[in-house]
DNA sequence: GTAATAGTGTCTTTCAGACAATATCGA
DNA sequence: TCGATATTGTCTGAAAGACACTATTAC
């Protein structure tokens, strides 16, 4: 094995890095898409709002850190919808040294306020719109955005949009869902027809709700699939 | 600050992990979709079939990781499309100590036979369907499936099917390869009505080539857009 | 001419979008 | 009754899949 062996030896102790998770956490109040920020209260970037998320114990798996730093700065847990996002790793993206954070894309119903952090920091539901990306600490405008973009899409072919809903939801609730996040308008006619013929996307409780007011609506429960097809599109 | 405050503070060194690239390098030969994979001539996993990678440098960024495993495993560098697919962080991954693996998805058209690399291992190009899951290192057969499933569903939405072909390319070998992902025949008459009518998808050389025998044929170049709409479908 | 591949046209069915019409509640 | 929301139906145009047909090369 020659000193060029480097790509499959053991790595030596420089060759670590810092290791975080931290969480993109949409939830749909008032209509409107909201993201979970946390106010940093310690340098770097203190007072700035920033990612919810924290470091990987040393047993835990990448999901596991991401759930747990979800229940404790937000008191969420399970019904939350998980999905990796990406993984930012730029050398100088934290001034306390080199980090490499695995994103984590998540998606919760619309919850009681979120609970402070173990650390004590404030945490917040923003509406997406009223984030100032400029003031964000870190490189957490750029996970935003995209988050934000997965979101989007994964609304078109993943039933994905239940996941912002309770457990039982009417058809209006998950319209307004996509609304909230493609911020635009949709047919509630066509959109009735549309996803209660997608295939698998929701299946019916048989019970119904009038808590909106005129005739009362059809409870559904999320479906089997992972996949919609067709897609619900966005136009 | 207490000591409860952990997710804010600087880790110690014991929260520190390596962290590596591996690379799932997609190409078409010979009508078949194939996967790069190395032989490892070190333990662990002595002998057994690995996806090329290696760790990433303290002033490296994870993309130029990726490009420099990339260019010295295989030779192969500009012109190939690289994107994340995942990051693999359980705990007992890999033996000789945790290690977080960024993967990253390639898309190479039909090179040359791999160049080996640096460390003198052997690379060599599969065929996916004679891969044999249960003999690879680690775990990559978890990766290559993960990165299979994005391939299959990337050329639908997007145009990265042409990443597959030289920068040159006629409608036939851009079916070959949707074919050859797919594993599945297409309709040739309809498919060539489809891509060339799919805006922004391929411009026109305005050259011809008659390499195949028959008709000589129009070629094309990739087009500017990133999102095919409508898609290629599947069925 | 034939074989092979490239490319166009046409038919049918399916589906998306627009929107009329009907259903069922509370007040 | 009206106002509100839910749900179904209907029409039209666009697009998909099947496949006949034409075009252009090599031999």
């Amino acid at each position: 094995m020659t000193p060029m062996n480097r790509a499959k030896a053991t790595p030596p102790t420089n060759l670590r890095y810092a290791v975080a998770v931290d969480l993109v956490v949409f939830t749909i109040r008032d209509r409107r898409l909201c993201l979970l920020l946390v106010e940093r209260d310690i340098p770097p970037f203190q007072g700035a709002w920033a990612l919810p998320g924290g470091f990987v114990l040393p047993d835990e798996d990448l999901r596991e850190a991401a759930y747990r730093e979800l229940a404790e700065e937000t008191g969420l847990g399970s019904g939350v919808h998980l999905e990796q996002l990406a993984t930012y790793g730029a050398p100088t993206r934290d001034p306390r040294g080199r980090t490499i954070s695995i994103a984590w894309l998540a998606l919760s119903p619309d919850a009681a306020e979120p609970v402070a952090g173990s650390d004590a920091s404030r945490a917040q539901w923003w509406p997406v719109d009223h984030i100032d990306s400029a003031t964000l600490a870190f490189d957490h405008a750029r996970i935003i955005t995209d988050g934000l973009e997965r979101a989007r899409a994964k609304l078109e072919y993943s039933p994905l949009g239940a996941a912002f809903c309770p457990p039982e939801f009417t058809v209006a609730q998950l319209r307004a869902v996509y609304e909230a996040v493609w911020g635009q308008h949709l047919d509630p006619r066509n959109f009735h027809r549309k996803v209660t013929k997608s295939p698998g996307f929701l299946t019916p409780t048989g019970a119904m709700t009038n808590a909106d007011g005129g005739r009362p609506a059809q409870l559904y429960r999320r479906g089997v699939i992972d996949v919609l097809n067709p897609p619900i599109t966005r136009s």
